[in-house]
DNA sequence: GTGAATGCAAAAGTTTTGCACGGAC
DNA sequence: GTCCGTGCAAAACTTTTGCATTCAC
């Protein structure tokens, strides 16, 4: 559940690295050995990670990339649009694909961890509801349930 | 809005004295003042409140107060169940009262900061309803809905 | 060749901790 | 008198930054 995804890694790694090299392209940035294999650890581990574990699959490949390397990438991608920030309840960021990615919630299990991500009509709807009720206009919102997965119930 | 409170501000200072006096004694701990300047302070401040800004108003009242001591205290009010911690889109821990505060969420204004909580029983109906399709048993939920403000659009 | 990116180490910001001293019980 | 809490400074941890060097263009 959740691990099926619309496309292949290789078309998210290729799509990813084609929004990344037009947006270098036109600022007079520089594509680089380091960020390409950034690039495509991030994309293929497929989850919510935190920029030391990114770290740390990258130092496997490549172990003479620096920690400040990933995190200028990880800034470089969410400017880009290929990454966006996650912040759940503890003192580091994560962060996942925007690749292909719809805009979801996520469903936490407090016993094990595991990250379940939903789409759910209803709720955008009511959310924008509610925030009109207090004159607000909403662009973006976060909500995370926590509980106990099947698994651990 | 949302400065309607359902009691006063004597009555909730009140109330969170008695449960810390009970937690502490349940357990051997003690009664200091420092635990009392800050809990009143922490109190009358009726908002969302980081450590550094209740160091800062403690300090005012009682300049030899610590910081590592208001961080201590805000623990155990957590523990005691006297405050709440909120993570919102920043590094730090933000603190709020749950002192007859009920289950609520937050409309955060992008432009200018301001907080606005809300409850919504269809929301809570909604997401129990959600949760259980994906076989998850809901304790708990956070949801925030970011956007501009009626004072800021 | 120019200037952006890297790697390292140091800095910055938030929160925790070790330790000697003072105070609540 | 005991031993918990405090205050200070130092440490931990995550993230950013300064700077000399490397490398993409």
């Amino acid at each position: 559940m959740g691990a099926e995804r619309a496309h292949g890694l290789k078309a998210q790694v290729k799509e990813a690295r084609e929004q990344l090299l037009a947006h270098l392209k036109g600022r007079g940035l520089r594509w680089t050995k380091q960020r390409d294999i950034i690039l495509e650890i991030f994309i293929a581990a497929q989850k919510h990670i935190s920029a030391q574990e990114l770290y740390e699959l990258v130092k496997k490949r490549s172990s003479e990339i620096g920690y400040a390397t990933v995190y200028r990438c990880l800034n470089l991608f969410v400017d880009v649009g290929i990454a966006k920030e996650r912040r759940f309840d503890e003192e580091r960021v994560r962060y996942e694909s925007a690749i292909f990615a719809d805009h979801h919630d996520h469903l936490i299990c407090t016993e094990c961890g595991a990250i379940v991500e939903f789409e759910d009509e209803r709720i955008e709807r009511l959310q924008d509801h509610i925030a009109s009720e207090h004159g607000f206009n909403v662009t973006n919102h976060r909500l995370e349930l926590y509980g106990t997965c099947p698994k651990c119930r």
